[in-house]
DNA sequence: CTGTTAGCGCATTCAG
DNA sequence: CTGAATGCGCTAACAG
């Protein structure tokens, strides 16, 4: 592949048409479908001419058209993945856990990012149907993504959420279990006065993890109140303003449950704007750890989610159903995130 | 195409085949190139033909099938994108700006994603030229990949980077304008002994943050040294390590320039690990802003890339070589950094 | 304005 | 073991 040769040849102006396998056939003296064969490894083919198909492979930079093959009924080879924000760490995570192991296994990854839109997530399932992919991995900003793609028969594994639909798999976390794990914690350190901040609650992901804040405050005869759950998704004003106004309405929060990374950087700018001492004035937990909550002082207690390996088992789930062609039951797969204790926790000072 | 119907019909058992457009032909009862025309838009159609084959493709939930369409000749709507390592933050933002201006032309995006490992850039990119990849944006691990697909005439964009190798396109940023304008910065609060960590000069991006901060040594008239050099490519030990012997050695220092995002973390980490107070005893710098770096105290001093839209201008570049035929002279965009400066710098304290 | 014909590159029959 | 023929789904000539 190294001395080649085409390259030195010259190209003056535009690319000359990409070598065919008509055109290793001609070169080593065989017909095409011999050529297909040797280079294919199916069916019997001398080892001889196997050398020369392949020398003259080499030679002409041959690279199979996998349009051609694909259209011949093959597998296109290609999975579709699908994330609401690129940008956001949590995703770009997940993407590389999904990549890893896909591309490992040989498949090319066809990537969407909707950012937040549920109009381009629904562009990018059809597209994904129009190129064939062999299964697509989900976590989109809406749901009818979802559905589509269940409808067109393609094989879907959600990821990090579930949209209800049926007939897919799903890989999540125990949303519940970890963000109760995070105000016991709190709990545990004598706070009574804790609020959540989330600003996503039509997934299943922030219900959850909401429902999981309430199940620890009941458990511990600890009232719960509307007053301290700030809901952003509902929210009208900026995000940062609501936080602001949210916390400098109720002074006696010892505590603060973020339901997960974005709101976590949003809570601890405020914190440190308002100048309050954490975890002396008021204590910090975040559902999610990110790089930046060990980097700060001190650090933030989080809940730590296995984010790269959910996106590369949900990758396996999906081959799995692929290999399977498409067929059988659904599968949830329930993986669990563990809670890392830092500095921003501590017994309530007052 | 919501109410479809299709979905209702059942699929009991494995997909039914997609559509066809022979199964609109029939189903409007006309012949599949009018079919073609009517719903590619091109060509004369009458219009009451055109509504009933529009219709008859959402009964069936028609999609076209790509691969027949690149495999006739045109074009496969597909770029690549390739990046050494999308759990960084940066490659997460260069590939969301990518994403972002390609999906917005309709275009497909592959991510490979080689880990670091130019084996593996290499099987991405005979992975693109199999695919008739229209272009593909490069910020890979080695150059191996750009050879590849410059060889085979595939139009490439390379981003933060340059290989050397002739006929790509590029953009990229002054990092010898913005390493320089780092140093400087040090330079006028007084400091003398400032010392640069990196981690790849390989790329000529590390070569140029290097030459940048040599120059503003040189300009401010003061000694440069290898002493006050760390270079982890080279080393051997693990990077932590190295960083904590390379500060133990020199208590004299009185700042540091992280030459990327990466080093950055480690700086930080092993001052706070030390115990040194920062801007206090030591000032440091970054290459790259991060959102941890206005998250922790006191914020870092840091040289802003426009990553994201460095991604973005990069497809943009990309998808004018693609629309002239892949033809015309090479282009390198320079885009210019600008220095954030927060309290992790002020004048040596000794 | 519409239908018929042909071929993109490949893998797979089926004969030899 | 090898070659000739066929068709995947689509679009672009060309006739009608």
């Amino acid at each position: 592949m190294s001395n080649d040769g085409t390259a030195r040849t010259g190209t003056p102006r535009g690319r000359r048409p990409r070598a065919t396998l008509r055109d290793v056939a001609e070169r080593a003296g065989i017909s095409r479908s011999t050529a297909s064969r040797a280079l294919g490894g199916h069916g019997y083919v001398a080892e001889h001419i196997r050398e020369r198909v392949r020398a003259a492979a080499t030679e002409l930079g041959y690279v199979p058209d996998v349009s051609a093959r694909t259209l011949k009924g093959r597998s296109s080879g290609v999975v579709g993945l699908l994330v609401s924000d690129l940008r956001n760490q949590f995703y770009a995570e997940l993407a590389a856990g999904v990549e890893h192991t896909l591309s490992s296994a040989g498949y090319q990854v066809v990537l969407v990012d909707d950012h937040g839109d549920a109009e381009r997530a629904a562009d990018g399932a059809r597209a994904f149907v129009a190129m064939r992919a062999e299964g697509v991995l989900l976590a989109p900003s809406g749901r009818t993504a979802t559905e589509l793609l269940v409808e067109h028969g393609t094989p879907v594994t959600e990821v990090d959420r579930r949209s209800g639909v049926r007939g897919c798999d799903a890989v999540v976390i125990d949303n519940e279990h970890g963000s109760r794990a995070a105000v016991e914690h709190l709990v545990e350190l004598g706070h009574e006065q804790i609020a959540v901040v989330i600003d996503e609650t039509r997934w299943d992901t922030g219900r959850h993890r909401l429902r999981g804040y309430r199940a620890a405050l009941l458990a511990a005869g600890l009232p719960r109140t509307r007053r301290h759950v700030l809901d952003l998704g509902t929210a009208e004003r900026p995000a940062q303003e609501e936080v602001a106004a949210f916390l400098a309405d109720r002074p006696s929060l010892t505590a603060v449950f973020a339901a997960n990374n974005v709101v976590a950087e949003l809570v601890w700018q405020e914190l440190k704007r308002r100048g309050e001492a954490v975890p002396g004035e008021v204590s910090v937990v975040s559902f999610d750890d990110l790089a930046w909550m060990r980097m700060v002082e001190p650090g933030l207690t989080a809940v730590r989610q296995p984010v790269f390996d959910m996106g590369a088992r949900a990758a396996e789930l999906l081959l799995g159903r692929v290999a399977r062609g498409g067929g059988g039951r659904s599968t949830t797969e329930v993986l669990q995130p563990s809670l890392v204790v830092r500095g921003s926790t501590a017994e309530p000072g007052r």
